[in-house]
DNA sequence: ATGGCCGTCTGTGACGGA
């Protein structure tokens, strides 16, 4: 199974680079973040005429979370069919969508859209994207801890039901120093707090669940996010901020994970690249 | 590293992102 996570940075503006990334790695699961859309404007007929079926959390031009999941190919819907308008939208062989959840109980903004949940082949999946916190002394930063709290919680709950869990998505967490490329010039930020990274500590312990990419590469430094001004992609001037957190449970079947900065290139990038997880069936 | 960018909206610049 492939998993793939990406802040799309407007899903309408990126929707091009989606379809590319859809025909290039045909991944099964796709969390998507930032989508930037109102539930109306939702490209399903597009995402479906690629071969997924798509569930959605979508507050307008701000924030928003998807899940896609490949269907079948003899689950294709066939031309002029309706593709669905909705969270209950499903397809697939043993990827159909199951029992989505829309929004993190107790979240400290709930009209913002930043968690979805739904259940995809055995695996209770989550796409989020964790509030910026924006800095240390804005209202903003406390949210920020609020909503990592409450997924810790969740995340503890889940752990409980026995499914095997894969929470992926924009974190907004560098996990460790070797995850910037400069730690003077995020010292007094936010990213990287003794009080972030412990919330992301606490949310692995409550589910049982490890950092893919750094149990795969446990020395590497490589990034997810590189800013769009001053040319720092090119610099190698990022962060690593995107995350795949899969249950222990599912550790022997990790295969490989890797980030692929082709998206970063070409026209209209995101500033963040997508985050690949294999999974062995 | 001081900063350079890109997306949204009913906009003609402000604001958010990290």
């Amino acid at each position: 199974m492939l998993v793939v996570t990406w802040n799309v940075n407007s899903l309408r503006a990126r929707l091009p680079r989606v379809l590319e990334l859809l025909a290039r790695h045909r991944p099964d699961v796709v969390c998507l973040q930032e989508t930037k859309c109102r539930h109306d404007q939702f490209p399903l007929a597009e995402i479906a005429a690629a071969g997924y079926a798509a569930a959605h959390h979508s507050a307008g031009p701000w924030a928003g979370v998807a899940l896609l999941v490949r269907a079948a190919p003899s689950a294709a819907p066939p031309d002029g069919a309706d593709p669905g308008d909705g969270p209950s939208a499903a397809a697939g062989p043993d990827g159909s969508l199951h029992d989505t959840v829309v929004g993190l109980s107790g979240e400290p903004v709930v009209e913002e859209a930043r968690w979805l949940e739904a259940t995809v082949a055995g695996v209770r999946v989550i796409s989020t994207y964790v509030p910026n916190g924006r800095s240390l002394d804005s209202p903003e930063f406390p949210r920020k801890l609020a909503f990592l709290e409450a997924a810790a919680r969740r995340i503890g709950t889940l752990r409980a039901a026995g499914m095997p869990i894969i929470l992926a998505g924009d974190l907004n967490i560098a996990p460790q120093d070797r995850d910037l490329y400069d730690p003077a010039v995020f010292a007094d930020g936010t990213h990287v707090t003794n009080e972030e990274r412990s919330r992301l500590a606490a949310i692995e312990k409550a589910g049982g669940l490890l950092d893919a990419y750094r149990h795969r590469h446990p020395e590497t430094q490589q990034f997810t996010w590189w800013d769009y001004r001053a040319g720092h992609f090119h610099k190698g001037l990022g962060l690593r901020i995107d995350l795949v957190l899969i249950s222990a449970s599912l550790a022997p079947r990790l295969r490989e994970c890797g980030i692929d900065r082709d998206f970063r290139k070409g026209p209209r990038p995101s500033d963040h690249a997508p985050l690949l997880v294999r999974l062995d069936d």
